[in-house]
Order: C-alpha cells, then sequence, then structure tokens
RNA sequence: GGGUGCUUAGCUCAGUGGUAGAGCGUCUCGUUUACACCGAGAAUGUCGGGGGUUCGAAACCCUCAGCGCCCA
C-alpha cells in the first residue's frame, strides 16, 4: 500500500481510497479482538439494526461515534470489541415475506408454518442485511468474525436459557389482559411499540335508560357500547349517587347493566358518567376487576364486530361507529356530537393502523423487581448515563413500568419454549430438555426486544461461561439514540442484570441525538426531507460525512445536517490533502529524533506548543464524549494554525534552504494530528499517515500524547504578536488597493524578538526592503511598517481606516474606564481581573495615542 | 393533563460570572507554484420579553411568551 516517497495525487478522491483501505483492515484483522490477550478490554456491542434496514442516517452517527471511540481506543492500546450483528425483526421480516408472498397471490397460511420459515431464512440469506455492507462504506471497525444474529443458534440457546430462568424465578406469567392488538399484523404488541397520537375523532353523548333514572355517557368509541357491562360514576358524585347501584339498559341492545360507583372516574370528565367495556379498554377492564363486571368480547382479531346479535355483525370496527351512532340518533339518544374531538390514538409502530385493546392471553414479564434493579444501577452510579440530563428520563421510565407482554402471534421468531399437555399442563422445556411425548408447544413467539435485550452478553455465548464472556463483558459504554431509551437500552438492563447475577450490561450509556434536516426539522417520508448518508458517501466520501456527523454531535442534543455542511467536510479533507502533499514537497520527514525545544526558532516552537494543547484538549473531550468540540479543536487546530500560520510562516525557510529543523517538526506535526484526526476520519488519515510515514497502518499506530515541554507561552505570544502585524499590514494593503500577490517596497522597523521574524513576515506579505522614500508607514505596537506606495496612497481610505480603529479602541477604553473607577470593582473583583483589565486600559490608551497621531499627521484630503 | 428541554449573527449551533464565538451563507478584492473543494479583507447580534441577585449576567433566580420532545 505504501511505497516510501511516493507522491499524492494533485486531487484527493475519497472513493478510490476507501474500499481498498477497508478491505487491507479486515484482512490484517485489525478489528478482531483478542480475548486471551492481556489489554485492558474495551467493549461496545452495536445496537444491532434490524435485518430489513438499509442504512439511514441516525446508523450513520450511532455507528461513526462508536467506530471514533474504539479506534481511539484501540490507538491507545486496549483490547477493543466492537461486536456488530443484526436483530431479526419479527414483525417487520415476517411483513416483508408476506410481501413477496402475496405477489404470488398466497399468504403464510397456504405455506404453513415451517415451510414459511424457511422462505424467511431463504429471504434472510438473500437479501437481508444490506445495512453491513453499507457500514463498510461508512469504515465501522467492527469485528466481523463475531457477527450476531438474534435468530442464530447461540443467541436461541441464551434466549429458551433465559426463559426458562426468569419462568422458574416468577419473572414471567402467562395472563389474560388487556393488550394492545394490531388487527393487521394481527399479533399483540407491547406498549412501547404503540406510538399515539392526537387524532381527530368524535365525542358522542349517548343517553342510556330512560326518563329520570336515565344517565347520559360521553364516548369516542361508540361501537364499543355492544360491549358494555356497566356505567361507572365518582362514588361522590352527587348528581348520580341516588342511582348507584341500580340497573340501566344499553339501547339498541337492550342489555340490562348495573350503575357501580368507582374512584376513578372523573366527575369533571363531560356528563361524569362512563361506560364501561371491560373486553376493549384497559381502564374499564380495572374497573371491571374491582366490580366483578363481566368481559363481553364484541372485536374479533381483525377489528369486526362480533357476537353481538345484532346487525352490526361482521361490520369493521369503524363503519360499526358511524352505523352505531346512526341507529342511536334514530332512537332520540344521541344527545350532543363534538367533531373534530381531538383525542389521542395508539397506532401499531410498524403499519400505522390503529391499535384495538383487546382482553388477550398473553405471555408477560413481570418488571418491578427487574426495573427497580436497573435504576438502581443507576441510581448507585454503578451505571452512568451520559449526558447526565437524560437520567431523569430513564428513572421517569424505569420506576413507572407496566409488566411487559412478550408473546407474539407471528411464525418468525423465538417460539415460547412452553409445552402443553392434554390435561391443561403446561412446562417450560430448557435448551437440552425435551417435552413429553404428545404434548404442543406454544403457538407465538417472542418479543423480538426479548431476544435483543440479552444482546450484551448472549452474543458473547451466555450461557455458557466463554473466554469472550469473561474478558469483554460486561461491556464499556453503549452508545445509542435517546430516542430508544426506553425500547432496548432498559430491556438490556433488566436481562442483563437478570441474567448475569446483577452486573449491568455496561458502565455508561452514552446518548446522542437525533439527525434532523437543514431546518432543524425532524426527518419523516412524508416530510420528504429524509437524507439518504450513501449518497452523500458516494458525492463527498465517507470521512466528510463522518466529520460533519462527528462536529455536529453535541452530547444528548438533535442535530441538523444539510448537504453544504458535509460539502465543508470534504474541503477539510482536501485541504488536509494538500496541506500534506505541499509538506511532503518540501521534505517534511518523520525521520531521525526531533530537534530539541531550545534549538528551534518561534514558529517551529509555537506550533508544537499548539500541537501539543490540542492533543490535549482533544484527548480530554474525546474521553468525555464532546465530539462536537474535539471535532472543532482538530479543524482550526488543522486549518488555521497549522495551513494559515504555520505553513506560510515557514515558506521563506523552505525557499531559503535553510529548513532541516522545519522539516522534521512539520513532519512530526502531521504526524500527530493524522493520529489524533483518524478516528473521525480514519481513510484519508490513513492514506495520507503511510505516505508520509511509511507506517504500516494509523489502526494499529500509538495515540499522541501530548508533551508538557512543548508549551510554550513566550513562543505563543511571540506569534500572536506576528499574526497582529501580518493581519494590520494586510488591512492596509486591502484597503490601499493593492493586490495581495504585489509586491511592494515595504520594511519592518523593530526592535524585541519581531525583528528576528521580518524575513518571515516580508515573505507572507510580499514586502521588499531596500532603499526607498517612505511614502507611508503604519504603526502597529512598537513595530513599524514603512512603505513606497510611489505617492499612489489613498487618504480617505487611510482615514477611514484608522478612524474606525479609533472608535473601538476608545470604545474599549471607556469600558475599561467605568470599570476600574467602580469602587464595588475594585473592592470585590478577583485580583487577576483587576491586571487584566488595567493592561487593556494602557494598551488602548497607548492605541488611541498612536492612532491620533497618524491621523493628525495626515493630510486633510 | 404530568414531565422535560429549547429560544444567541441570514441559517444551524457552541459558549455554566469578567470586552459575544464557530461552520455555512453574504459583500469586496484576488488564478501569489499546496490548495478556487482556495487565499486576503469586511459586514452582521439591546444573547425571546420583563423583573431580581451581583462590583459585573448570554450564563444564576423569579415571571411571561413562543417552539419542541417524552409520557398519559
Amino acid at each position: 500500500m505504501s511505497e516510501s516517497k511516493r507522491e499524492l495525487a494533485s486531487t484527493f478522491s475519497p472513493v478510490d481510497i476507501e474500499g481498498p483501505l477497508y478491505d487491507k483492515w479486515v484482512k490484517a484483522q485489525y478489528f478482531t479482538a483478542d480475548a486471551s490477550s492481556n489489554k485492558t478490554p474495551f467493549t461496545i456491542v452495536l445496537p444491532p439494526p434490524n435485518v430489513t434496514g438499509v442504512l439511514h442516517i441516525g446508523h450513520a452517527l450511532d455507528q461513526t461515534l462508536q467506530d471514533c471511540l474504539s479506534r481511539m481506543k484501540r490507538m491507545k492500546g486496549f483490547e477493543v470489541l466492537w461486536l456488530p450483528g443484526m436483530d431479526h425483526a419479527g414483525i417487520a421480516t415476517q411483513n416483508v415475506v408476506e410481501k413477496q408472498l402475496a405477489i404470488q397471490g398466497l399468504s403464510r397460511h397456504d405455506l404453513g408454518r415451517e415451510e414459511f420459515v424457511k422462505r424467511v431464512w431463504e429471504w434472510k440469506h438473500e437479501s437481508g442485511g444490506a445495512i453491513l455492507g453499507q457500514m463498510r462504506r461508512l469504515g465501522a471497525g467492527v469485528d466481523w468474525s463475531r457477527e450476531r444474529f438474534t435468530m442464530d443458534e447461540g443467541m436461541s440457546r441464551s434466549v429458551v436459557t433465559l426463559f426458562k430462568k426468569m419462568f422458574d424465578a416468577d419473572l414471567i406469567y402467562r395472563a389474560e389482559r388487556i393488550i394492545n392488538w394490531c388487527p393487521r399484523c394481527l399479533t399483540a404488541l407491547s406498549d412501547i411499540e404503540v406510538e399515539h397520537s392526537d387524532d381527530p375523532g368524535e365525542l358522542v353523548s349517548i343517553r342510556y335508560g330512560q326518563g329520570e333514572n336515565s344517565v347520559v355517557v360521553a364516548t369516542t368509541r361508540a361501537e364499543t357500547m355492544l360491549g358494555d357491562t356497566a356505567v361507572a360514576v365518582h362514588p361522590e358524585d352527587a348528581r348520580y349517587k341516588h342511582l348507584v347501584g341500580t340497573f340501566i339498559k344499553v339501547p339498541l341492545i337492550d342489555r340490562e347493566i348495573p350503575i357501580v360507583a368507582d374512584e376513578h372516574v372523573d366527575p369533571e370528565f363531560g356528563t361524569g358518567a362512563v361506560k364501561v367495556t371491560p373486553a376493549h379498554d384497559v381502564n374499564d377492564f380495572e374497573i371491571g376487576l374491582r366490580h366483578n363486571l363481566a368481559n363481553i368480547v364484541i372485536l374479533d382479531a381483525e377489528g369486526k364486530i362480533t357476537n353481538t346479535n345484532t346487525v352490526f355483525d361482521g361490520l369493521d370496527r369503524f363503519e360499526a361507529r358511524k352505523a352505531v351512532v346512526e341507529a342511536l340518533r334514530d332512537e332520540g339518544r344521541v344527545v350532543t356530537e363534538k367533531r373534530p374531538y381531538m383525542h389521542a390514538v395508539g397506532h401499531c409502530s410498524r403499519c400505522d393502523t390503529t391499535v384495538e385493546p383487546r382482553l388477550s392471553k398473553q405471555w408477560f414479564v413481570k418488571v418491578a423487581p427487574l426495573a427497580s434493579a436497573s435504576a438502581h444501577a443507576v441510581r448507585s452510579g454503578a451505571v452512568k448515563i451520559e449526558p447526565e440530563t437524560l437520567a431523569p428520563r430513564y428513572f421517569d421510565w424505569v420506576d413507572n413500568m407496566h409488566d411487559w407482554c412478550i408473546s407474539r402471534q407471528l411464525w418468525w421468531g423465538h417460539r415460547i419454549p412452553v409445552w402443553y399437555g392434554p390435561n391443561d399442563e403446561m412446562c417450560v422445556v430448557g435448551p437440552d430438555e425435551s417435552a413429553p411425548e404428545g404434548w404442543t408447544q406454544d403457538l407465538d413467539v417472542l418479543d423480538t426486544w426479548f431476544s435483543s435485550g440479552q444482546w450484551a452478553f448472549s452474543t458473547l455465548g451466555w450461557p455458557e461461561a466463554t473466554a469472550d464472556l469473561k474478558k469483554f463483558y460486561p461491556t464499556t459504554v453503549l452508545i445509542t439514540g435517546y430516542d430508544i431509551l426506553f425500547f432496548w437500552v432498559v430491556r438490556m438492563m433488566m436481562m442483563s442484570t437478570f441474567a448475569m447475577d446483577g452486573i449491568p450490561p455496561f458502565h455508561t450509556i452514552m446518548l446522542h441525538g437525533l439527525v434532523r434536516d437543514q431546518f432543524g426539522k425532524k426527518m419523516s417520508k412524508s416530510r420528504g426531507n429524509t437524507i439518504d448518508p450513501l449518497e452523500f458517501m458516494d458525492k463527498y466520501g465517507a470521512d466528510a460525512l463522518r466529520f460533519t456527523l462527528a462536529r455536529g454531535a453535541n452530547p444528548g442534543a438533535d442535530q441538523a445536517l444539510a448537504e453544504d455542511w458535509v460539502g465543508g467536510s470534504r474541503n477539510f479533507a482536501t485541504k488536509l490533502w494538500n496541506a500534506t502533499r505541499f509538506a511532503m514537497m518540501n521534505g517534511a520527514t518523520v525521520e531521525g529524533a526531533l530537534p530539541s525545544v531550545d534549538s528551534l526558532n518561534a514558529i517551529d516552537s509555537w506550533i508544537l506548543s499548539r500541537l501539543s494543547e490540542t492533543v490535549s484538549e482533544v484527548d480530554t473531550l474525546l474521553e468525555s464524549f464532546e465530539f462536537a468540540r474535539a471535532c472543532d479543536r482538530i479543524y482550526h487546530f488543522a486549518w488555521n494554525d497549522l495551513c494559515d500560520w504555520y505553513l506560510e510562516l515557514s515558506k521563506e525557510a523552505f525557499a531559503s534552504g535553510e529548513c532541516a529543523p522545519t522539516q522534521r517538526v512539520l513532519g512530526h506535526v502531521l504526524d500527530q494530528l493524522l493520529r489524533l484526526l483518524h478516528p473521525l476520519m480514519p481513510f484519508i488519515t490513513e492514506e495520507l499517515w503511510t505516505t508520509l510515514t511509511s507506517g504500516e497502518s494509523l489502526v494499529v499506530a500509538q495515540w499522541p500524547t501530548a508533551n508538557p515541554s512543548h508549551i510554550n507561552k513566550p513562543a505563543e505570544k511571540l506569534i500572536e504578536q506576528l499574526q497582529e502585524i501580518i493581519t494590520e499590514v494586510r488591512r492596509f494593503r486591502n484597503d490601499q488597493g493593492i493586490k495581495t500577490s504585489a509586491k511592494i517596497p515595504g520594511r519592518f522597523i523593530a526592535s524585541s524578538e519581531v525583528s528576528a521574524y521580518v524575513t518571515a513576515m516580508s515573505f507572507v506579505l510580499r514586502l521588499e526592503p531596500g532603499d526607498f522614500n517612505t511614502s507611508a508607514s503604519l504603526d502597529i505596537g512598537d513595530v513599524t511598517v514603512e512603505f513606497d506606495l510611489t505617492g499612489s496612497i489613498d487618504i480617505p481610505a487611510e482615514r477611514a481606516r484608522l478612524s474606525k480603529d479609533l472608535a473601538t479602541a476608545q470604545k474599549d477604553l471607556a469600558t475599561a474606564q467605568v470599570k476600574l473607577n467602580n469602587e464595588g470593582f475594585m473592592a470585590k473583583a478577583p485580583e487577576e481581573v483587576v491586571v487584566e483589565i488595567r493592561e487593556r486600559l494602557l494598551k488602548t490608551s497607548a492605541d488611541i495615542e498612536r492612532i491620533s497621531a497618524q491621523l493628525a499627521s495626515m493630510p486633510l484630503a
């Protein structure tokens, strides 16, 4: 890959280098972790993407951050394991294959369960996991030798083992409850798979009963009245006290139902009386339990009215709703109708169908003990949430969790390891056990989260006591979006803590935000503002996309992303490319010892000082997950310090040939900078570094460390002075309309240390010293610059510039004076602040004097 | 309804007590042998409103307004 002294192409083309470099890294097995090493482990498990998914911009962000940390840790000498894989996404995957079958006019029932599952596996082998290839494009340095899938053999064993263990610990039970049912997917859903939105509906008030004993109830789901088994009022509600204990007739079906008193009825809502449909509403179900009400199921699995012996049987729930209201209106029972009436409606997170609360026998995880252990792990400090501002969200969730419905009426997934005997016996069958002859297995499968919740330990070989598990559990840090804190992170916490004898799955949970469009709006297909990371990688390179995402990643905060920003990062890559090219053309080298600090000029000393400061800052920032700020530091060091100033100030040395120390210093600075940037932009840094140093690979190179002996404040101060002088001269030239490229007669009159750098400055400023008659001069502090503008000086422009500077200085002076004249300030402000203000006063006074003199000596026109 | 976050330059965002910053965009000039995916220079903010604490507030406290997110 890296012949020494190879020249870099004049333009940088990401797509040409990225693929081959990634292949090189994988082939060299840099990403393969060694469980037998004695290095300190650093483990990250990749939040497993969905097997049906493609790489979206959120993955790109998530993986960029993980890759950045794991590459840095590898360079720091840790035994890094970043473990990849996918989950089997029960509903989503089944949907994909069912859609394919539908094209042939087939349903999964036509194939039968066994054949259908076989088809799903075939689909997975052929088309599943496109995202894994896309991760390679991004440069994700994961350990492919340890890739896992939630349905693979090892993980399946883990799932069955843990199910049994939890069952034996009374943490899993089967019960008839109201669950969220998707009438399209025909399966139960857990609470978190339901998304609520405020939708327009209709609030209908209906009169039950006759005359004085009638009661008006309000509902948005009129059709459920067919399943009503009570009317409930608040026990203290004077309006209804006399009716409690009496019976009333449900219209249309003429069923007699009791009027019951229940604390949970809100007397303020509607008329204060509510209809109770225990089989089709969670709250009503609770009321039903308290009052021994019958549960009458009036909707079938597909959401059609059933078993009511009315004309409504067979109607879809939404048609039935209209028809029921119509029939009630005909009977004069509709008191009021509010339309539109906004109310919260649950939707299936997979297909958006309105979810139906349904009474059904399902398997549940009893979460209370697990959730409290998970909460404790964070409260006790065993697990840290970054940024900690997001911890309250975590606690909100774990402290108020409902039992978790884990059974799904699907075919694709881990089949529940429970078998039933001929006389309603039941047993849980572990991995190496078999069910009694003639018994049949539960038809349902487990929620996908039940297996992905085990990701942190089952991927390492649990329940076997493997070397991986010993070396790499618990994992070091989990990096994921705050949006799945409740979905996945909490489940990992619960299941890991239980399975691994109380040891939580990670030391730190690092949460990042979501990627939004360039105006900060949420991306969605319907808005049409989605961003395809692959497209950006094609156009600007993976490094550019990564750097842009990392640069936007402020802790816990969402970030906006626009194509222009990615273009900007590409420009940064090109800048680095050209800077390295220029450096190599001028003999930059990493050979030999770095010259001793004392022997260096201030320019070389300064860049080494800035490098050390940058290395130290970036290291601290990355260790504390401050990706955005780390990127910013590197960007400004590379572009401003290195390219704008150091390279420019060194050009004179290169031109003169007296540049041996500078060649070595420049080689060192680039070497260190490329190392520092490698975790963020792995491809271009690798290409440049191997070319510059002939080293094997940055992936396994050592992470840079700050050198305290390189910190040189006097040199920094001096270079700042040079920068000020150069900037002032440039301003002057600009105001005088002199082209940047034009060489003009100019010389410095400087005492002090500055005088040693007048040649370098003259080179940068294109000033030619020599004998000439001064026609204009510029005072900058204690340095004067004289020019020969052959009489063509633009007086008004110069006067305007000086006047502006004068105004600024006068304003600064006034501010400083006010402070120093303030008794409170003088008495209470810390000494160093007072000193600072005094210095400011002196400097601005001197500036004012100088500028005033210049203005005074200037002709008026 | 409960909780929580945000409001700083045209846009997107940093900035947790001492003269307001970045990237992009805008304006002027410029093909100077690393780079026009560039260089030089410039403009732009009563830091959402009001009150308070403090010698000093974008930052701390109170309050109002607007926007967002999570949960019900």
